[in-house]
DNA sequence: TACGGTGGGCTAACAACGTTAGCCACCAAG
DNA sequence: CTTGGTGGCTAACGTTGTTAGCCCACCGTA
């Protein structure tokens, strides 16, 4: 598998934290993957911690602030490792992997509109911008990266009938776009 | 535009319901692509109806339930107006303009996993089912539904830097299933 | 005519949630 | 030695989904 490229430092969402906020960031990012945003309650985030609840409003304003931190965090993470890009193909393959590996932080990041106001300007395009590398068209990037969320969303989420979309769903569409 | 074709008679979520139960049903539809989902509370639905909250558990065991219904109201509601299907240009058009007039019930019926114990028996497959028959080949299908979901609901979250997909990433997506 | 079931409403209350207010301890810099 | 920032605490508030328990109007039947 081909290394993850680092991503800049100014659009490392974490930049601006205290250590301490960095260490709730790094908690948040743990329970969220394994027990989901549901559960991701802010008591039950200050219980691992092993502080109060209130606590945490010392290093995040809200649990939307924080939500916004997490979601920063993911975009610069599935952005660094679609990098380097070398083909469609991998670049669709790479995609998968990594969603399916942090499936509750995708979900985050890619549900509803995006506060773009709470991210590092830039993060968002440069995580994007590898479907531009690889199809070195703005408008078939775009619908590139539409279908392959569509997939990688619909295939989290259990939507298709066997629970999981076949590899041929996945060839089918990849070769639409080689 | 195209007539809709009425959704057989086993699949419509409200057979069972009492009347009562779909005034209730009817009223949450408005609410939630009123205000969202995030607005539509026990409370304000009640409020909307002139009774108080705990009355609602006459009709609907939970909340969760209510959102059941509203998401299988709107699986039948979009698998009618794909059909009767012509083209596959054609349904990815009509696609795109039902889940547009129906954001929130389009959000909230694509989102997250489907409690498919809670839906009428083979209104999920039917709902799904002009995909096949556009494509006429199951992998085909999966994957093109997952194309232009993927496109809608970023739209519909204003993803795409311009807030909006433009025509010509709707054509390149089109083109590469016709 | 009396009666019980059903449908549909009510108030009071609970636990869990995000959040605020106000207080306190530590510790480095002036 | 005091000042200010950092990071914790308890108590409490309003909102949320939900339950318990009660009430009443209607309606078919004995």
């Amino acid at each position: 598998m081909t290394r993850a490229e680092e991503c800049p430092e100014e659009f490392d969402p974490t930049r601006l934290l205290t250590p301490r906020a960095r260490e709730v960031l790094e908690a948040a990012r743990t329970l969220l993957e394994r027990d989901g945003w549901a559960a991701l309650t802010m008591r039950a985030l200050a219980d691992e911690l092993g502080i109060a609840a209130p606590s945490l409003y010392k290093h995040f304003a809200s649990k939307d602030a924080l939500k916004s931190q997490l979601v920063a965090v993911g975009l610069k993470d599935f952005g660094e490792a679609l990098r380097p890009v070398t083909s469609v193909a991998a670049l669709v393959r790479r995609y998968r992997e990594v969603a399916g590996a942090n499936p509750e932080l995708y979900r985050l990041a890619t549900h509803g509109p995006l506060d773009r106001d709470a991210l590092p300007p830039g993060l968002e395009d440069w995580s994007g911008s590898p479907f531009f590398e690889a199809t070195g068209e703005p408008y078939r990037a775009q619908a590139l990266w539409a279908a392959v969320h569509g997939m990688v969303i619909l295939e989290l989420d259990g939507r298709f009938p066997t629970g999981s979309a076949p590899k041929a769903t996945w060839d089918e569409l990849a070769n639409h776009f080689s």
